[in-house]
RNA sequence: GGGCGUGUGGCCUAGUGGACAGGGCGAGAGGUUCCUAACCUCUCGAUCCCGGGUUCGAAUCCCGGCACGCCCGCCA
């Protein structure tokens, strides 16, 4: 079983705590999970302990309780499939026995059952009216979804491409997953920062400062973009193809002085890191400002060197130097693992560390500053993240701590990106044609719209970053990160499909609604004059239901590092509330009607600007 | 060659043991005197890559293929 799930299934686990037997019936105590809003967790703990009374009252094992939420047109909001199991053991067909746990089960004894019914070979559990009274009490609260704080603190380590120029599409789905990965943990009550590991040490740092000292402006194309990083990867892009192509004794010279600029960097010389730096930080500064469109922002950018001017890799080295797993071979210090063919070498036959060494050391470091680590890296490192892991544990470390979530490349219909030939396409020229192309689309919508309020030019702009960014990033973190994308610029930026302005619409909507609401002197009701009995709609309902089940998809998706599942449910919600919108007018209600509708919309916005939130899509109030 | 990953209607995608495989694009037909039509409703369209196996039950698990991707550096 991968680690991935086995984190997952531990954290699944519902809180269970069963008051003392003494009371009467078994009941379940709903702590903190009912304070927090959490009604379908919480529903789900209380089926799973009426599943296990009821078999234990039958005398039946309880190993497997088969608890799956059903399918759409069924009432259930959760069933049991565990009749077909036991249905040879108690000699009687499945719906037989269903029947039998159904009538063993009273719903009394639980708040948020109400029903308990078999349906052919299926225990269903229907919801009581106090689970929609608490979801809608429970999401009137802004942060609705968000969990209980965890006191754990996780580093998310992610995109952490080398500082060689402009981020490139290739390499998007780094950020953009990384991003939603982070602002999920953050969201089920995680202690989160995020950190960009800068590679600042190996040969190609010092290519870069060798060809940035040596080359001369004048010699150079004109930059692609007026920003820094477009500005230094000429040199880059120039110092590589005088490598490849220059005269043969002029490349040996060059060749020995960036060999002296990485030995100095392995010896700590603080001359050698001072010209490194000075075109690191220059690139790395226009990276920043790209990944800021998206957004994504860093806690910190750590940097390689560190490790090797603190210390910390010799001091690796000479525990690694110690392990069973250390030979010399070839007159190099490598590590023979178990299960992984290839040996590491971990240092070089003149002594010098490798990228592997430091990032090892990088990693301890994370070990010593947190209590869990995620590290979002494209698929070509797995080989090199397995090697990680088993090294560690061989260091003596955890490696339950460690996660990797690994995803495939955006490649091109004619073949890879690579920024030192500089073919690819350009992450900010995505995001410009993005929203070059959501501005023309919500110019085209202003003739026909219906809506009578007035959009201005600032409102033009916004709309058109909020949605050209946000079907980007939807576009992306949407899908599962291990399947392969080829990237097309119609593909990548339909904006009808399942994509963000799809979703994005509905938290307009709602903020439509509420605002339409306010001008006509509607309040919003307070939570504690609620009344759920004045929404009988079958679409109010279900959206309610959805609404129920969001703080569960926060905890599943940090659970098993999944971002998409947020992507997925914002998708069904969308669904869930257009219907709601269509069948149920809020404002022309009576009012009683009204004021629980006007609820159930700012239940729906809540709930969906959070989702967004987590995503990294903008929820824009109008578009 | 070895290891890992992916394979779901023409195209994209959800679903990792249980209720007729859920959406979207596309094609076709409808819907707005009514809180935003970037919406909704209906129709068309599937050998869940292939072949075995386990199971009461398989897209899902196991074995063997096939196709595609990635990796197998004293690079990062």
């Amino acid at each position: 079983m991968s680690r991935r799930a086995r984190v997952g299934r531990r954290r699944g686990q519902p809180r269970l705590t069963a008051l003392s037997p003494a009371v009467g019936a078994t009941r379940y105590a709903y702590t903190r999970s009912h304070r927090r809003g959490r009604m379908f967790l919480s529903a789900r703990a209380e089926v799973e302990d009426a599943l296990q009374s009821a078999l234990s009252a039958l005398d039946l094992p309880t190993e497997d309780l088969g608890i799956e939420e059903p399918p759409e047109d069924v009432d259930a909001i959760l069933a049991s499939s565990v009749a077909y199991r036991l249905a040879g053991e108690v000699g009687a067909p499945p719906p037989k026995v269903a029947a039998d746990i159904a009538d063993e089960i009273d719903p009394a004894d639980y708040e948020y059952l109400g029903t308990v019914q078999p349906q052919g070979p299926y225990v269903n559990f229907l919801p009581s009216e106090a689970y929609f009274q608490a979801t809608i009490e429970a999401a009137q609260r802004e942060e609705y979804g968000r969990l209980d704080s965890k006191d754990e603190r996780v580093v998310v380590e992610h995109t952490s491409a080398n500082p060689t120029g402009p981020v490139h599409v290739g390499r998007a789905r780094n950020p953009i997953i990384g991003d939603a990965l982070a602002n999920v943990l953050d969201f089920a009550g995680y202690d989160v920062e995020r950190h960009y590991y800068v590679n600042d040490a190996g040969r190609q740092m010092a290519v870069f400062a060798w060809a940035y000292e040596t080359f001369d402006e004048s010699d150079l194309p004109e930059p692609e973009r007026d920003r820094i990083e477009y500005d230094m990867v000429r040199y880059y892009r120039v110092g590589n193809e005088f490598l490849e192509e220059g005269p043969e004794e002029e490349v040996e010279a060059a060749e020995a002085e960036i060999q002296s600029i990485m030995q100095g960097l392995e010896e700590g010389d603080e001359d050698a890191y001072e010209r490194v730096s000075e075109v690191v930080d220059k690139v790395l500064s226009g990276m920043k400002q790209c990944l800021g469109r998206l957004p994504a922002e860093f806690d910190e950018f750590v940097k390689e060197t560190r490790f090797i001017r603190d210390g910390a890799t010799d001091d690796l080295v000479a525990r690694l130097q110690e392990l069973d797993e250390a030979v010399y071979e070839e007159d190099a210090w490598q590590l023979d693992l178990p299960d992984i063919e290839k040996n590491l070498v971990f240092l070089r036959s003149d002594g010098t560390s490798l990228y592997a060494t430091r990032d090892l050391a990088h990693h301890e470091w994370k070990f010593d500053n947190f209590d869990r680590a995620v590290t979002v890296l494209g698929e070509d490192h797995k080989l090199q993240a397995q090697q990680v892991d088993t090294t560690l544990s061989l260091l003596g470390h955890d490696t339950d701590q460690l996660d990797q979530v690994l995803y495939s490349y955006v490649n091109l219909p004619e073949g890879k990106m690579s920024t030192r030939r500089g073919t690819g396409i350009d992450l900010d020229d995505l995001l410009d044609e993005a929203i070059d192309r959501a501005r023309e689309e919500v110019e085209d919508r202003l003739d026909d719209r219906l809506r009578n309020d007035e959009l201005d030019d600032d409102d033009v702009e916004r709309i058109a970053h909020q949605v050209g960014i946000g079907a980007v990033r939807y576009d992306i973190v949407s899908k599962q990160p291990t399947k392969a994308i080829t990237f097309e610029w119609e593909r990548a930026l339909d904006f009808e499909a399942q994509s963000a302005p799809y979703v994005q619409y509905v938290h307009a909507r709602t903020c439509g609604i509420l605002g339409e609401a306010a001008d006509a002197g509607y309040e919003v009701p307070d939570p504690s004059a609620l009344d759920v009995e004045h929404l009988n709609t079958p679409e109010a309902r279900a959206l309610l239901r959805t609404v129920a089940r969001f703080p569960g998809v926060i905890e599943e998706s940090a659970a098993d590092h999944q971002p998409h599942v947020v992507a997925t449910y914002t998708r069904t919600f969308a669904e869930r509330f257009n219907a709601f919108y269509r069948e149920c007018p809020v404002l022309d209600a009576d009012e009683e009607v009204r004021d629980a509708r006007l609820a159930v919309v700012a239940a729906a916005r809540h709930t969906m600007a959070n989702a967004l939130s987590v995503l990294g899509v903008a929820a824009p109030e109008s578009m």
